[in-house]
DNA sequence: CCAGTATCCTGCAGGC
DNA sequence: TGCCTGCAGGATACTG
């Protein structure tokens, strides 16, 4: 479940280690993932290569490399980078290791293989099919100018909206739950049918859950890439998602629950409307 | 174009 | 205890 608030504490751990840092090696093993997973090829783009800052489109973390390309990385929904010494043992289902000048080893572990690692060339990211299409960064700070309106054109479910990358980048199902819980809006509600007050509410509350569970996880920073690794979920006090059934923190209802844009979904019947 | 559903994959929880 | 089913999730192919 790594959504924007887990990639971006990946990213700023990562931010303090590789830049500066000489690919080595590449090892793996070729893999079905959400793309092919292709180590060898891996190797031939990146070793001898120098990584820069790493950076961050929604979900999506790019390590730049010095010549101009990136090696794009997406987590899916089980997987986690770790930064660890190359003699440790290596988890299972670990389908990538990178070592890096400072003896060093990036290993990448994704049971579901939902994630996938590929190299862009210099100029290539523009065309990647999966940037392309990539709507702003959830967290752009002038959210609640451009999403309201992208919202009210749309007849769908606001929570299929805002899981919807194109539309917003970064949300999973858990931090649209929660921002929909924090809007007081009903997660089945149409856009069209949501005032342009409540839309521009919802878009502030997507951005401040996800500025809540960013400062939650930079209090666990060291956690995330130590050598005893972590994968690394934040420990946030969650109003709605995982709460079915129990109170509503608000206002004491019981929190109902139902699939909505093929995704379950919690929400309070009083509060959210 | 838009909305909704199936699909990929593994681990785990729950039912019987 | 062990088997089976269903769910979890992100992105995308597909259908209507």
């Amino acid at each position: 479940m790594p959504e924007l608030p887990e990639v971006e504490t990946v990213r700023r751990a990562l931010a303090l280690k590789l830049p500066g840092r000489r690919i080595e090696a590449v090892r793996g093993r070729r893999a079905r993932m959400r793309r092919l997973l292709d180590p060898p090829a891996l190797a031939r783009s990146l070793a001898g290569r120098r990584l820069a800052l790493p950076r961050r489109r929604g979900k999506y973390l790019l390590l730049d490399t010095e010549d101009g390309g990136a090696l794009l990385i997406h987590l899916g929904m089980s997987g986690h980078l770790q930064l660890v010494s190359p003699g440790r043992p290596v988890e299972p289902h670990t389908h990538l290791a990178i070592r890096l000048d400072d003896g060093r080893e990036l290993r990448l572990t994704d049971p579901r293989r939902f994630g996938f690692a590929a190299f862009l060339p210099r100029g290539a990211e523009a065309a990647d099919p999966s940037l392309a299409g990539l709507g702003p960064d959830a967290l752009d700070d002038a959210i609640e100018g451009w999403l309201p309106p992208l919202l009210k054109a749309r007849r769908a479910p606001l929570k299929a909206l805002l899981l919807d990358q194109r539309l917003v980048a970064g949300l999973g199902n858990i931090y649209a739950t929660e921002a929909l819980f924090r809007a007081g809006i009903r997660p089945s509600r149409p856009g069209n049918a949501t005032s342009s007050t409540r839309l521009r509410r919802l878009a502030g509350s997507v951005r401040n859950v996800l500025l809540d569970a960013l400062s939650a996880g930079g209090t666990t920073l060291r956690d995330h890439l130590s050598p005893d690794g972590t994968p690394g979920y934040f420990q946030v006090e969650l109003d709605a998602y995982g709460r079915a059934g129990l109170p509503c923190r608000r206002c004491g209802a019981l929190l109902h629950t139902a699939r909505i844009a093929g995704r379950s979904t919690v929400w309070c019947p009083s509060c959210q409307r």
